[in-house]
DNA sequence: TGTTATGATTTTGG
DNA sequence: CCAAAATCATAACA
């Protein structure tokens, strides 16, 4: 708390309280008779002076009375003014808080990984756009899909539930900070305009704490997306029966191996894989029988008598009707 | 432990 | 945007 006491400090040089000796008719009154108010001022300042001098209860008492003295408003009003002169010429210059380019970035990525987006609907989504982002194809209904969106969606309630209590600090404290003012502006002068520039530094100081949230949510959903991303890169082979019947629709189609997204759903269902894990195993088995027939064509044989097998099984199937002593073999 | 096979990703070209 | 080609990373194997 020293901060706030060093800055409730350093407010006390600024500004004019308008409204101070605009309500006070007495004042004006007051400043007019020349002679007595020379001699009360500097009755006024001693007395100041000498509070420093005495006990708390005294200086207490002391106060009480030089606010209700008579000059005090002009007093104030004076003090208003040579605050306004000396100091805020200097200050309110270099006023208007600049955009943090840092904090842009930050709360664009959030928003771009749907950390600090919409809720649920559209934070899947940009989940989902991030990851097909990350990869050419989304693979669609993984495991690890959902266990990244879970690890997403977590991240997303730590870091709303941190920036809530954030919010709520700092309006409070702002709060408070200005009770305090508004209550001080009765003894020394506080202008409104520089209650606005205290809350202003507040701001800017609970800023710095949020960046610091968000820094920290982002490493956390770039770590999490790196596990995410290598999760996805290991590798596990597809089954035995998988190959074969992708096999199969290969090297039956060898003249034109493209299978059409009809096809392509159909293979993955009886494979159980995606579609994209279709298309990626036939741009993998076209290039790579292209570039090396030979090494291919004892498979390419034995599927193609197993397609041949099949044909005459199906046929076999078909005459069985006409005939139904036909063995098949195993 | 080195090599190959293979699924996935990235880069490139139309 | 799609497919080829290159490349990466790991499973599977010798």
């Amino acid at each position: 708390m020293d901060d706030q006491t060093r800055m409730l400090a350093g407010m006390g040089g600024l500004g004019g309280l308008s409204q101070a000796d605009v309500g006070d008719p007495d004042s004006v009154r007051k400043q007019q008779s020349l002679g007595q108010p020379q001699q009360d001022i500097g009755d006024i300042l001693q007395q100041i002076m000498a509070i420093t001098d005495e006990s708390l209860d005294e200086a207490q008492a002391r106060k009480h009375a030089l606010n209700c003295h008579r000059m005090k408003p002009a007093l104030f009003s004076v003090l208003c003014e040579i605050k306004e002169k000396t100091v805020l010429s200097i200050r309110g210059v270099q006023e208007e808080d600049p955009p943090d380019p840092q904090i842009m970035r930050l709360d664009n990525m959030l928003l771009a990984e749907g950390v600090s987006g919409p809720e649920k609907g559209g934070g899947s989504a940009a989940a989902a756009a991030a990851a097909a982002a990350a990869g050419g194809s989304p693979n669609d209904g993984s495991i690890e899909h959902s266990d990244y969106r879970a690890k997403l969606t977590q991240i997303r309630q730590i870091y709303h539930s941190e920036l809530e209590k954030y919010e709520q600090a700092c309006s409070e404290f702002t709060n408070h900070v200005m009770n305090l003012l508004r209550e001080q502006s009765r003894t020394r002068p506080i202008s409104p305009k520089e209650i606005e520039r205290m809350v202003a530094i507040i701001h800017r100081k609970f800023s710095s704490i949020q960046m610091q949230l968000k820094q920290s949510t982002c490493e956390a959903v770039m770590i999490l997306r790196s596990r995410f991303l290598d999760a996805r890169r290991k590798r596990r082979n597809f089954n035995k029966q998988a190959t074969e019947v992708l096999n199969e629709y290969f090297y039956s189609h060898l003249s034109n191996p493209y299978p059409s997204e009809e096809a392509k759903e159909e293979l993955a269902k009886k494979c159980g894989i995606t579609v994209s894990q279709v298309s990626n195993w036939f741009g993998n088995k076209r290039i790579r029988y292209k570039k090396n027939i030979g090494k291919f064509q004892e498979e390419a044989n034995l599927y193609a008598v197993k397609t041949a097998v099949d044909a005459a099984n199906v046929s076999a199937q078909a005459s069985q009707a006409n005939s139904p002593a036909t063995p098949n073999s195993g």
